[in-house]
DNA sequence: CAGCTGACAGATATTGAAATCTGTCAGCTG
DNA sequence: CAGCTGACAGATTTCAATATCTGTCAGCTG
């Protein structure tokens, strides 16, 4: 038999992500991702303090996914401002959409623990904002948009397209008109911002 | 003894909205309204055919008295479109945070309440965004506004503004810089609307 | 001795029996 | 006879007993 591979808190996601898939978001237990992984579940809480840490950790790992994605488009400094600006918007909404619509239980699950992690959340918004404040603040010094404070602008932009990425509003982004709706949103966002 | 009143659906309307109130909307129950009356329930079931029907009615209600406030504003073809807008959106918000701080529990109820009528929630949507519709039609005909299909921008304007009146959001209304952030949203989108 | 186990106490979730509620309707009442 | 009552069947909710889970830790193991 091959030596057992060494528990790490890699490991421990990685079937917490699993037993999530499998059992959702209310019936899995910590015993069910130790169980799942051939140990004890005091071996699980050598490495998460909590229930709620591990849950939170694999939250973040959800999150940080989308928001790599993102960065890249948000740091292209060749790129003019307002077609970022559009390929980043339309990149965080296909993104959704997409894992709404390919595993919507997943989906579901993930917002849930979204929804109980008020901390990591907030983290993983003020990285959105704050990748969007440094396209708003490109557009502006070269003079592409007119925004008088532009984290302020980022913001309400980020608001403004909430419907769009929030999962609340899920299940409308499958509706045949959502692509002209956005499409309609971004242009008057736009719009607003050109100089 | 003063002859006893009728029972009318208006009587039960009321009942239903005090027994909310006091109960919530999980624990208000049809025989609760009829004790509140001191008839029999299978008298309230003479004027709505099920449960599901009064609660319907009394969401419309609730959400009937929101649109009612918003559609003088909406039909006032005197006033500039602009300064209209910015009055409708401004109103709205101000209604649905007054109603949201005031009374936090009766709040939570009726949102409970609208997220089980699809319908009646639908209704009021349409009715809300037509109104919006109408305000960009005048500022086009005006020639303030542009915009090429007013229905499709008026749903933009609102989805956009979405923070600012969805019960979902109602905890951030209370934040210092919701205010800010609501004019900073309406600038913008008044910005992307200018001729 | 670093890492894991498994028993334990208190907290939480599940279960099934009993209570309550929804919706109907035959008949009472004014 | 129009409007109301109250008993009823089936659906839903409540409640308490039971089972499971969370988080800890003394001690085992390699």
């Amino acid at each position: 038999m091959a030596a057992t591979e060494p528990l790490t808190a890699e490991r421990i996601l990685r079937a917490t992500e699993e037993v999530l898939r499998r059992h959702g978001p209310a019936k899995a237990t910590v015993v069910d991702v130790a169980r799942a992984l051939g140990v004890s579940h005091g071996s699980v809480y050598r490495h998460f303090r909590t229930k709620a840490a591990l849950r939170e950790a694999v939250t973040k790992r959800w999150l940080d996914r989308t928001s790599e994605a993102l960065s890249g488009i948000a740091a292209d400094a060749d790129r003019d401002p307002e077609s970022r600006l559009r390929d980043w918007l339309a990149t965080l909404f296909a993104a959704k959409r997409r894992k709404a619509g390919d595993d919507p239980e997943l989906f579901a699950t993930y917002s849930v623990l979204a929804g109980e992690q008020g901390e990591a959340v907030a983290e993983h918004i003020a990285d959105l904002t704050g990748q969007l404040t440094r396209i708003v603040a490109a557009g502006v010094d070269a003079g592409a948009f007119r925004a008088a404070d532009p984290e302020a602008t980022a913001w309400a932009v980020f608001r403004a397209t909430a419907c769009f990425h929030d999962p609340a509003y899920a299940p409308e982004w499958k509706t045949p008109g959502a692509d002209a709706d956005f499409a309609a949103l971004v242009d008057l966002l736009v719009q607003g911002l050109r100089a």
